[in-house]
DNA sequence: GCAAATTAGATTGTGTACAATTTAATTACA
DNA sequence: TGTAATTAAATTGTACACAATCTAATTTGC
């Protein structure tokens, strides 16, 4: 009596092809990165505080699908190098207050190019660039109410 | 003069919904594979032993796009749970073999409904999913050859 | 045949990720 | 109003992930 494990074969999983995909483009980012000192994770964790100037952690996670493990040595190495501030909010003390600094706001003028010089390198016609986008955002959509 | 930074938004990025949709996608894994003692990487690489019972650490790699840094530790990992056998191939010493032992093969059985459990899990329709699948394939692919 | 180049894996160091716990501040409510 | 529950970050511990480097084995090319 042969068990049917075709459902274990790493070719029929949706996940993986995700999580590997995910990790290869994530690594083109570095070389473009490394030149302005930032991860890949500090790199969004600064586009959320290039849009809004400054945020709370709380909410910054919530951006990024992030918790406080991953965001406060991150925080503070972005602090360290000189792009952001940490401060405890006046108002509830429990919460701590990510500013971007003028340093930070420069890097922004660095980074422009980087969107476009990492899509020179991952091959994908805009119809399914289009169509990723929509299916990711489904995924992301569908799990966070449970 | 105010210089165009949309392209540094996060919502105009399609790498970032990648990155997220991966780690949470990931994340569904854990309750069931906490269960029968593995990491969602440590599952990935029995996948390919349950399919190939025997295969060198680069193969592996090339398999899951890893490499002998995140390898070496999670196959000893394997090995100290009984998973795996690690040994060196006779004809060439550099290359080390990866056997699959009796207790890996018999973990299978008790892995083989945690794709369907995910599945349940993670809310996308069969077409997204075929749409998914072939693009995430068509981007690994095209980073592959370069 | 042998030195140079290549290859496979291991090691080191840095930076995530995240579950689980802890601490301190705030809010709920009996 | 005072205690219990909740909340926001920080901390701790484990496990990747990968660049860079190292070591040992094999292959190349003369």
């Amino acid at each position: 009596m042969e068990q049917d494990f075709d459902a274990l074969k790493l070719e029929n999983q949706l996940c993986f092809p995700l999580y590997a995909a995910a990790k290869e483009v994530v690594k083109k980012y570095n070389p473009f990165l490394s030149e302005i000192d930032l991860t890949y994770t500090q790199y969004i964790a600064m586009m959320v505080l290039w849009d809004k100037q400054e945020i709370s952690v709380k909410e910054l996670g919530e951006h990024l699908y992030l918790d406080s493990g991953t965001l406060t040595p991150l925080l503070k190495a972005l602090e360290k190098k000189g792009f952001v501030t940490r401060q405890r909010s006046e108002a509830d003390e429990r919460v701590l207050i990510v500013k971007i600094t003028d340093d930070g706001l420069k890097l922004r003028e660095k980074a422009v190019s980087i969107p476009e010089q990492v899509g020179s390198c991952v091959k994908i016609n805009s119809d399914d660039a289009k169509e990723l986008y929509r299916i990711l955002y489904k995924i992301l959509g569908g799990l966070k109410n449970e």
